[in-house]
DNA sequence: GCCGTTTTCGGCCCGACTGTTTTCAGTCG
């Protein structure tokens, strides 16, 4: 039987703890960033690496060169580097944990390790509360202070992505902040920064740039702006607050002249402008959040306008959803960025459901309104096929008919349905019936170990299945999701016909913005769709074009941007 | 360890803050 091959996480990982560790260990530095350059390309990377890596074609990734790829190869084959085994021999478990405490890195962890022969985070605790940290030059009683908060919180102890919350979650709070601080008199210009401008899927902190004609009276409305529960830092020029749901907003103000440098700089990602100041250093300019400097003449630009900025380094503009490193710089260099599909894109709704799912709120009538409210033209009920047994299916239709003919022209409520996948693969739905319907879309919903790229791909056979619901079914922050082979299924159904769907549930957002992108190129249609169980769960619709948006995709790859007419010519059966 | 519009060798983003120290190394985003 062949070997299962570990996953792109699991490799990362050891990348990861590889660079931890050879950190501790005082190791050349550029070789520990590049374990972990390494480490976040093979995670944001859509198809299995080890393959790759057993293909000879890892190296193609950038940041990938003949060394990593052949740590791979080991992983597949040994379980585990050759190196970080024996790293690992020589560094107690306990010392990599330090580095997750604040203001510990690894020079510090090692000189804890190696000066005060503590290995643990117990020890450490000790440590720190028998006074014995500040033996240590460089780390006083505050140090030792800090470290006991820290570890009282439980810092070390648990996985990092354990503090982030759901951008479905801190969006509308974002939204709301951003819409305060424009109203306020002294306000020129605001944004909000940070990883919710590139909608990434989680959020930590909320980020807000402000220019102001008078700064101080700025930062005095935002601290006591009636949501905030905590200031955690004022100057005059910067702020951070905390929200009553425990939510933290970040907000500076800074001269007119520099707003864009500023909020390219607060927007990120990392890695994007760790690449952008890489690529303007060989030119002889170095970025800053100040402005761009000619280092041979000492000339400082600014701009007041992001877009003019990217102009003035030569790349076409670069939509925040883009900027993570991942071949946006080299498409703006050669102005091949495209235009991102938008929200007011969107025509109709794919994947909803009324009280006829007994775990969703609002009618069909009510659903439809608020649809209608939101500018689109056609809504496919797409309620759970186990609860349309025994005649329901047909009482469904007949109040689907009785919506249509109020509704009246300009709008129409399509026969849908979301069938289970079983276990054993087959439909939970005979074929006689969904050859009635408009719209069907098969999901995983049980058994997420148990085969299912296979099943998935066996949906895609049937004549009847439009869309695969929430691909991999994962709740994030949750629960991982199915582990789905994404580079067959989207193989299958470009050669079947079926659509992908990008589900906009907060903690759906299924298929992830890399698959998604997979699946845009193959040529796969892809409806964003918001699986709503309610009427405001419509406005999710938001979230999936953010997604859709990071998987650069474009209006004419999005299904749903299209009339009803034009959806169902583009259906297999048609 | 990776990489190339000066380079297959010699580089590798930038600035602020912190705690400690007295000029800075380490950490952080």
């Amino acid at each position: 039987m062949a070997k299962t091959l570990p996953r792109n996480a699991e490799i990362a990982d050891q990348l990861d703890l590889l660079a931890d560790i050879s950190e501790i260990l005082g190791e050349d530095s550029f070789r520990v960033i590049a374990y972990r350059r390494a480490a976040t390309r093979i995670r944001e990377t859509p198809g299995p690496v080890a393959e790759l890596a057993l293909s000879g074609h890892a190296k193609d990734l950038p940041g990938i060169g003949k060394t990593i790829e052949q740590k791979v190869v080991e992983i597949v084959n040994d379980g585990e580097m050759h190196a970080l085994a024996k790293r690992r021999q020589s560094v107690p478990a306990g010392v990599v944990d330090f580095l997750r405490l604040p203001g510990i890195g690894p020079k510090t962890a090692a000189r804890i390790w190696t000066e005060l022969g503590v290995t643990t985070l117990d020890g450490l605790q000790e440590a720190a509360a028998s006074g014995r940290l500040r033996d240590l030059s460089g780390l006083g009683a505050r140090s030792e202070e800090k470290v006991l908060k820290a570890l009282e919180a439980g810092a070390g102890r648990k996985a990092p992505a354990e503090d982030r919350g759901l951008l479905g979650a801190a969006l509308p709070a974002v939204k709301a902040v951003v819409e305060e601080l424009r109203a306020h008199p002294a306000a020129i210009a605001v944004s909000e920064a940070g990883s919710v401008r590139r909608r990434r899927e989680t959020v930590r902190d909320l980020d807000f740039i402000a220019t102001s004609a008078d700064p101080p009276a700025l930062i005095a409305s935002f601290c006591e702006a009636p949501w905030v529960a905590e200031v955690v830092a004022r100057g005059d020029t910067k702020a951070t607050v905390l929200g009553h749901q425990g939510l933290r907003f970040d907000l500076r103000v800074v001269e007119p002249e520099c707003f864009g440098n500023v909020l390219q700089h607060f927007t990120g990602s990392k890695g994007h402008n760790v690449a952008l100041r890489e690529e303007a250093q060989r030119r002889g300019l170095s970025i800053s959040e100040y402005g761009v400097t000619t280092v041979g003449t000492g000339e400082v630009v600014t701009h007041a306008d992001e877009d003019a900025l990217y102009e003035y380094l030569g790349y076409q503009p670069i939509p925040p959803e883009l900027r993570e490193d991942s071949g946006e710089l080299e498409a703006a260099r050669e102005r091949r960025i495209p235009p991102l599909v938008e929200p007011g894109d969107l025509r109709g709704e794919m994947h909803a459901h009324s009280t006829w799912s007994t775990d969703a709120k609002a009618t069909i009538e009510e659903m439809v309104l608020t649809a209608k409210a939101r500018g689109l033209s056609y809504l496919c009920l797409t309620d759970h096929s186990h609860y349309l047994r025994d005649g329901r299916l047909e009482a469904q239709w007949r109040e689907i008919d009785d919506v249509n003919a109020r509704s009246g022209r300009g709008f129409k409520v399509l026969r849908g349905i979301e069938v289970n996948i079983r276990a054993d693969g087959s439909l939970d739905v005979d074929d006689d019936v969904l050859a009635e319907l408009d719209w069907v879309i098969a999901s995983l919903h049980t058994a997420f170990d148990r085969s299912p790229t296979e099943r998935i791909l066996g949906a895609m056979d049937s004549p009847h299945v439009d869309c695969i619901g929430h691909l991999s079914g994962r709740r994030i922050l949750k629960r991982p999701g199915a582990e789905v082979d994404v580079e067959r299924v989207v193989e299958h159904a470009v050669a079947t016909g079926t659509a992908l769907e990008i589900n906009s549930q907060p903690d759906r957002l299924d298929m992830r913005d890399t698959h998604a992108r997979l699946a845009g190129e193959a040529g796969v249609l892809i409806p964003v769709v918001t699986d709503a169980h309610s009427t405001a769960a419509l406005s999710y619709a938001e979230l999936g074009i953010g997604l859709a948006r990071r998987a650069w995709l474009t209006k004419e790859q999005i299904l749903n941007t299209r009339t009803w007419a034009q959806v169902a010519k583009l259906r297999k059966r048609a």
